[in-house]
DNA sequence: GTCTATAGCTTGATAGAC
DNA sequence: GTCTATCAAGCTATAGAC
């Protein structure tokens, strides 16, 4: 009998079961003090399970790191393809990152942890792409905007900055009060409110 | 012959230099992985000197933290005193924040480590507080914009939180890329980009 | 191969001399 | 106020039984 049809009838394959209580566990207690016999318990797996899907623990971590930012590049070079306004493409690159931090919840708070806090031994992972991409990005945005006469001359990188702030934010407060959190409908007002400018005198 | 006399020979004191060496640990390698012996060897004194200016190793990381947070609302009520349009406020605000922080970045790094990462064993503290403490005080200057005619009127948490990002992400960018960092004159850029609007047909 | 028990280290914390 | 010396608890690593 193949493995597949093994992992059909378990409903789910014993590698995302891995993956998925490693991401539990590392969010809740961090890199160092998570461990290999945890992972494989929260899993009901044993060890060598582990030791023959991944290299080791710093494997799992790695593919964990590197599955979400596959996914955030996917998500890139979609919104990059699309047509209309720069504003229009902005809330649209917002608002699929909502979706899929939402989405991936647990794994950005790996991240969160291991990009302010210390190293705990973890092996390095170039968190700053997703900061840079994204910037990178929304700051294209603004200079298609500026050609095209949408938004005014000016500094493209602090307006890119602006926008990358309130996207932060939404971020934030999703991952530390989701309760009280803006959400994908906050997160396209607050851009509005940038759009438009706060000023009595921005609108006629 | 009085302690504060044996302070000003060393030129500065123990418990000052206990406090700086706690800071120092405590930023780089996080609360868990911080032991009381590196502490005190790295201020130049024995263990039971720690024991007594604090109670303990949670003692000295809840005054770390709570000295900050007593320069910050003391920051909060300066600017709340100040007189002026709301933007003015608001940049002065911002503007202050951005100098609590480079001369409190140690502290900022343990603070962040803690409120994203795992809680390593640490005592708890409120960080919480500093992020709703500033955004009511930014709120309180949106409404009083709104209400003076300077701001347009609207959703007035979602302009406050469009500064709060921009702060944000100041201040992130203070901590983890000094280099490229926005610093005080462009965080007060950004905000200017905030008030005036993203829009060709923002400002007349 | 697997489990348990123990030796040895490191930790936070204290007692008592000066 | 500061020191030396030491404690008890917790951890890691491993020896040795099964």
């Amino acid at each position: 009998m193949k493995a597949e049809q093994l992992q059909d009838r378990q409903g789910i394959g014993v590698r995302e079961r891995l993956l998925a209580a490693a991401t539990e566990l590392l969010a809740r207690k961090g890199y160092a003090s998570t461990t290999v016999r945890e992972i494989v318990n929260a899993a009901g797996v044993t060890k060598p399970v582990l030791y023959y899907y991944f290299q080791n623990k710093e494997g799992i971590y790695l593919e964990l790191m590197n599955e979400s930012f596959v996914k955030f590049e996917a998500l890139l070079n979609r919104v990059k393809n699309e047509t209309g306004p720069a504003s229009r493409k902005i809330l649209l690159l917002c608002d699929n990152l909502m979706v899929l931090l939402s989405e991936n919840l647990q794994v950005a708070r790996v991240m969160y942890a291991i990009y302010y806090g210390p190293p705990q031994g973890a092996p390095l992972f170039d968190c700053d792409v997703f900061h840079f991409q994204l910037q990178d990005i929304i700051h294209e945005f603004i200079n298609e905007g500026i050609a095209a006469g949408e938004f005014r001359a000016g500094n493209a990188l602090d307006m890119a900055l602006a926008i990358l702030g309130a996207a932060n934010i939404a971020i934030d407060m999703e991952l530390s009060h989701p309760d009280m959190a803006l959400g994908r409908a906050g997160l396209a007002r607050v851009l509005t409110v940038i759009f438009d400018g706060l000023k009595e005198t921005a609108l006629p």
